[in-house]
DNA sequence: GTCTATACTCGGATAGAC
DNA sequence: GTCTATCCGAGTATAGAC
């Protein structure tokens, strides 16, 4: 197991991710990092020049997925069924593997700003959120389009809810009220 | 400017939220609260006993503020309108002085987690969402409900709009799409 | 009661040896 | 590719001046 050496710079994004998604980027120390790996502090920095690339480098593999998504979504007509599908790909991104790390966005925002993969994950965000507003509509229509998406968002955060119930049921839940809105009822 | 006052305890937690909003709360060193109010690092340490303590104690006027909010909210029926008027007040809130403190605490969640009065501005918000919750009603009709307020919330954030709205027609816009999701359209 | 000087510890970062 | 040694800056503790 000590023998190891090629694969210590994805070691080090998986076990990062970890500890900031548990403690918060900021609490997160690299000490705690190398211990994790059985390493000594500096030895990190052969991998990564500094702390903020080590998150960095995990957003940018979220930033590829929405990618594929955001070019596909722009293809797509303003039509009221192209939105529900729409949110609803969205909602598998965020089912599938990348749902740790849009809680982690969301908590760790301050951390987000300050890294380029940060500003590029929320142009995405905020190019998702304009394929779904169609364009002329009065203010009130738009503002109910873009907070489908925050619904879905929304709908992983348990405390949201505090009714019994189980996660499946909470996230279709939340993609029956973001289709609503981008229906327009 | 040099000599003692007594109105330090209060500059610093203005001058402290100043820099805290501006830069992030972690971002934000002592040094720099202290170099603006003239004053030396350590001097800090015999108004607060800590960096942390700063922040909670502005929290706690918010939370003071909430407790009124919330003790009314709770008087009130569940109709429709009286959702209506306590989503109103809740606007009024963020209006009137603490706008910029809800946005501090949604971009540093991390930093409120780590303080008591940050787990008491949760405990409000739950509070508040509850009140606005139909008991007995489906998920998806409670979903709803709770959505509103985050309609408000979001409403204040103006990234959500590319469009060129001046701030007072987007919380109105807010406003009225929460009003909706109250009303069951 | 209000503040300054000083010092300690820990975390991020760099240089250079093996 | 990883280590030791070292630096710097930030939060914190304490002694003591006024």
């Amino acid at each position: 197991m000590a023998g190891r050496r090629t694969d210590t710079r994805q070691r080090i994004q998986e076990i990062a991710l970890e500890l900031f998604s548990e403690r918060g980027y900021e609490q997160t120390t690299l000490q705690e990092v190398a211990e994790r790996l059985e390493i000594t502090r500096p030895a990190l920095y052969y991998h990564f020049k500094a702390k903020e690339d080590i998150l960095n480098g995990v957003i940018e593999d979220l930033n590829a997925s929405l990618d594929e998504l955001v070019e596909w979504a722009r293809a797509q007509p303003h039509t009221a069924a192209a939105k529900r599908e729409i949110l609803g790909r969205i909602a598998d991104l965020l089912e599938d593997r990348w749902r740790p790390l849009f809680r982690f966005a969301q908590v760790n925002q301050t951390a987000m700003e300050r890294i380029p993969a940060g500003e590029g994950m929320q142009e995405r965000l905020i190019t998702l959120l304009s394929v779904l507003t169609t364009p002329g509509a009065d203010p009130v229509r738009q503002f109910e389009e873009r907070l489908a998406v925050f619904a879905l968002i929304l709908g992983t955060l348990p405390f949201l809810f505090e009714m019994e119930l189980p996660e499946d049921q909470r996230t279709a839940t939340a993609m029956t009220v973001a289709a609503k809105l981008v229906s327009g009822q």
